[in-house]
DNA sequence: AAGGAAGTACGAAGATTTTCGTTGACAATA
DNA sequence: TATTGTCAACGAAAATCTTCGTACTTCCTT
């Protein structure tokens, strides 16, 4: 394992893995207090599996310390976009539209929302030219 | 099983649903000559799934012939929904413009495609006043 | 009626994921 | 220094998913 190609995480990884991303690099006890908060969950179990992720090339860790400290190799950006594609993908046929319209039903979208969508669409559409 | 409750399907269920969905009801043959095309699936293997996800309530089957025709339970677009709706939570903390994105980024989206999701906001937005 | 074709049911093996318990190393402290 | 707490490593159980092989049934064709 190891290889450079970045894996799908799957869904306890994620949810380390947005651990990660938003505490920057932790430690497996770092990592298992802040998903105590909403889950319950055994200390060797987040730390298994922060192995587990470590052997798959998910995360690197810094074995300086005697806590070894974890960090995501991959930036949060290039993982959502990988899994967002993957759902763009196999549900909905690569198409943004599509998939648009299913995430917006059925949900409370703030006037806010709606204009920062729009501003995204503005934006995209002038980098692209 | 069979409660009311629609569950998420895995990998390999979803790509049965597909079938469904855009065959409309269709007998195991059918569906595994449908999957065949893309990947190479034993007939059993179909059968069996399609067994497990009547069990499950995904899709129910009319045994009125002696080849069971199934079909789906839930219309597709629910199934979207949820399944958009669970990467929504899981990955961008419910921020559609976050999903948004990163579905657009590292993609060529045409002019068509952003004029229809300028659509979708216009929709949207009238629907929701 | 015999034989093959087309179906379903069932069990089970393999793969993957999720979850811990236990053990042993180290370190802080009483 | 003896005890207690913190941590990593490992193995392994349990749950879930994926994939088929085998057996049994039913129907159609000679």
């Amino acid at each position: 394992m190891n290889k450079e190609a970045p894996q799908k995480p799957t869904a306890s990884e994620l949810e380390i893995l947005r651990v990660l991303w938003s505490r920057g690099p932790s430690t497996v006890r770092e990592v298992h207090e802040a998903l105590s908060e909403k889950k319950d969950l055994g200390y060797t179990t987040v730390l298994k599996l922060l192995q587990i992720m470590t052997a798959k090339g998910t995360v690197r860790r810094d074995e300086g310390q005697r806590a070894h400290v974890y960090e995501a190799c991959q930036p949060a950006t290039e993982t959502k976009r990988q899994l967002v594609g993957d759902v763009l993908q196999r549900v909905f046929e690569g198409s943004a539209s599509d998939l648009m319209i299913h995430a917006l039903e059925g949900r409370k979208t703030s006037k806010k929302e709606l204009e920062e969508l729009r501003r995204l669409l503005d934006e995209y559409e002038r980098r692209a030219r």
